[in-house]
DNA sequence: TTTCTGTTTCAGACAATACTGAAAATACAA
DNA sequence: TTGTATTTTCAGTATTGTCTGAAACAGAAA
């Protein structure tokens, strides 16, 4: 291919520097959203690789330690965002990240449904069933609230996980007809 | 009212526990979020308490030094999920959350556009722009896979927009109803 | 004006989290 | 089995984010 790179293809610098912003970004938004920044860019990175790329292939690029790549990248795994390559004849693994924003999705919202949602609503209904017999005044305004929160949580991971559950090519046409 | 608090009341205590294991998991769960542990404590604590409390029951209440509570107060305010109350005669100021946790849903969701939907949807729509027209090979994955990127945040973006903007009692039935 | 009550700020202290680098473990090939 | 490439672990270190406490500030009452 003629647009293959080269050190002399000035297109390489101002791709390496638009990649470098997005991966910078992306690390960003996800320290907002409680991910740890590296592991966010190392999920950037594979995103928008056109090929898996090894521990050291990361390590180069982010200039991150051994320890740091090797533990986001089980970390990422550990989502299911990402997955092990092993190419024959290679000792080394490589890694490569799904590339279907549609699963991509899927998989963050099951992972923090199990992770933080589902607990959650363990701990609403511990605390409801312990405060909703006792007298103390106060207590009654605690039940009544944490009784509404996880009604409300509850039809949220009902909602997420019918959503999950469906296919790309069935929720999409439906929700851009509801958007109207 | 016969069921008022008083530190003779056995149901004072438990009330207590169940109130202080609450506040520590709404915490634990607003950092899982990227959302600041004290800040998401000081939120729960005010959900469940029946009337508005100053900065001193809080800084009591959890144990936190002046400026904690108020830099914390300052950001809950300022995401909206609590108002300032003035009593008349009173010189201090009291704080209370909206109660209403789908009104309390809709704050959230929208701060979060505001604050990082719409800015990552400005960063991929730069990369985008800046990528599209190079030559350079792994330029053409980066731009099909940030173009997907966009398409899917700028489409949940305009759902959330929509179902933020709806009644309550428009949405939730509705929701029930596809839930089957 | 002075004093009192309450709010706001912020430099420094502290705690939580993330990262490094090197050593240990493992896997494979010869 | 030994040697080599690669992965994994982890103690120590660095960084980031949070918290404290005291001083400065602001407004109301005396």
């Amino acid at each position: 291919m003629s647009t293959k790179a080269t050190a002399t293809n000035p297109d390489r610098a101002a791709y390496r520097a638009v990649r470098e912003e997005f991966i910078a970004q992306w690390g960003t938004l996800g320290s907002a959203w409680g991910i740890n920044r590296t592991m966010a860019q190392i999920h950037a990175l594979l995103m928008v690789s056109p090929q898996p790329l090894s521990t050291d292939d990361i390590m180069a690029d982010l200039q991150i330690s051994r320890g740091n790549a090797h533990g986001n990248l089980r970390d990422l795994a550990g989502w299911g965002l990402i997955r092990r390559v092993i190419r024959k004849g290679e000792r080394k693994e490589f890694f490569e990240a799904e590339k279907d924003v549609w699963k991509m999705f899927c998989t963050i919202i099951r992972e923090r449904k199990r992770r933080e949602i589902r607990p959650a609503i363990g701990v609403l209904k511990d605390c409801i069933e312990r405060a909703e017999t006792l007298k103390h005044a106060e207590a009654v305004t605690f039940t009544k609230q944490t009784r509404a929160l996880l009604e409300f949580v509850e039809m949220a991971d009902s909602f997420l996980s019918k959503m999950t559950r469906s296919e790309q090519s069935k929720v999409i046409p439906w929700l851009l007809k509801w958007l109207g």
